[in-house]
DNA sequence: TCCACATTTCCATTATGCTCGAAATATGTT
DNA sequence: AACATATTTCGAGCATAATGGAAATGTGGA
């Protein structure tokens, strides 16, 4: 087959244990140290630095250089929604351990999704956004409308801050353990930023899974009439 | 990390050159025999065989078996999704040969995506459906209006046909090569079936990619104002 | 029953590439 | 200038798995 030898070339970078292991840990959406790459993948700073290379050779990873150290990130959202789509044929199987499953469970309700709110608490959110009219679905984007605005705004996020860019401003990501949307783009990252700052949320230990804090469960059935 | 070991591997049975093959092979949405699959991804029959295998265990592939053939296709529409995905990212990259430039030229123009119509033509297509209201967006699904059903029985598809299936009716599908949508699912399906049985698309020798007839130029034309 | 063909199993060869120790390079700190 | 830390380069060892030859199994036809 000649279609596109580039496609062989991503995907084996991805069916890697290594490297699935650094890509699913920048799913969380930060940009970090190849340092604790390593850390996360269980290699040494060597071999993660060949992994790391390699990835940016194809088109995965952009890195930034800050001083001694490097921060790499996931270089666009089609490589999120790649993994994503790959854990969507992954996830039905069976699973094997406790641990594991516990593990699954905190994922499945709340995670960062490269930048921005997914699991069940995401799409919850995102569906009574959609309910009350503040958001509306338009082909693979949402739309805010002008209460909507005028809502998060005084919830305090920053809704024009990210317009300018090129980005997409509010699409739909496909949620693959819910298997429905929740809100992503500058939008979706915007929202759940100001959740991080509201400490409605908190990032767990080393892993994409997100707590909602007793706060945040009060504080989305106030504001939003989010019932989790 | 230990999320979902299954991600890895199902990527790395993805990221194998003569395995791709097989599976770009059978993205063109049709059941194919072992031997068939074989001479595609230019291997040996019993090379092929183990592939295969593993790529049911994986859950990427399932076969039926008549007499002594045995057909193999994409276990469902994820797998399908995600190897778009796995083009999207791929795709921007520079073309290296001529011959490989007439072929992804062949491809962008219009392709099967599994069993339905991708490319330029299936996102026109579709968006003519759009403009002419016989198709309505709704989140990650097209719905039909009644003048759309009315419209496309009278056309010859087989509307109702399927829809008592579990399978989406009417799905949006992210097209790699335009970034936009075009109708998937049952209804994709059977308009696409309609459109061979019409002749005015016919199959490329050995490719994916989909030729437009001149009576399908026409009959495209006149029936819904697409123009190419 | 015999033959043709499709597919699979077994096996040895071979190539690819992951891994980490050692050492080099680069940057920041004291 | 000396040292600590982050990252990369080089090289060798090692494991995995893709590959196809040989032969077995399964199915259909004469």
């Amino acid at each position: 087959m000649c279609t596109n030898p580039n496609i062989v070339e991503v995907a084996s970078l991805i069916g890697e244990p290594s490297r699935i292991a650094i890509l699913l840990h920048l799913l969380g959406g930060k940009s970090l140290p190849a340092s604790e790459l390593a850390r996360a993948a269980r290699i040494t700073p060597q071999t993660a630095s060949s992994h790391l290379s390699k990835m940016v050779e194809g088109g995965l990873l952009v890195h930034e250089s800050y001083g001694r150290h490097k921060y790499y990130r996931l270089a666009s959202a089609e490589v999120a929604y790649a993994l994503e789509a790959l854990q969507a044929i992954a996830s039905p199987k069976p699973i094997r351990s406790l641990r594991e499953s516990d593990q699954l469970r905190a994922l499945r309700y709340a995670r960062t999704c490269y930048d921005h709110l997914a699991g069940q608490v995401g799409v919850a959110l995102t569906d009574r956004l959609l309910e009350l009219g503040l958001l509306q679905e338009e082909g693979k984007d949402f739309i805010l409308s002008p209460e909507g605005k005028q809502r998060l705004v005084h919830f305090g996020v920053e809704v024009e801050e990210e317009r300018k860019r090129r980005r997409h401003y509010a699409r739909q990501c496909l949620d693959w353990s819910e298997r429905r949307h929740h809100v992503s783009g500058a939008l979706g990252a915007a929202l759940t930023r100001r959740l991080f700052e509201l400490r409605w949320i908190e990032r767990l230990e080393g892993v994409r899974a997100v707590r909602v804090t007793t706060e945040g469960l009060q504080g989305l059935a106030d504001e939003f009439g989010v019932v989790l």
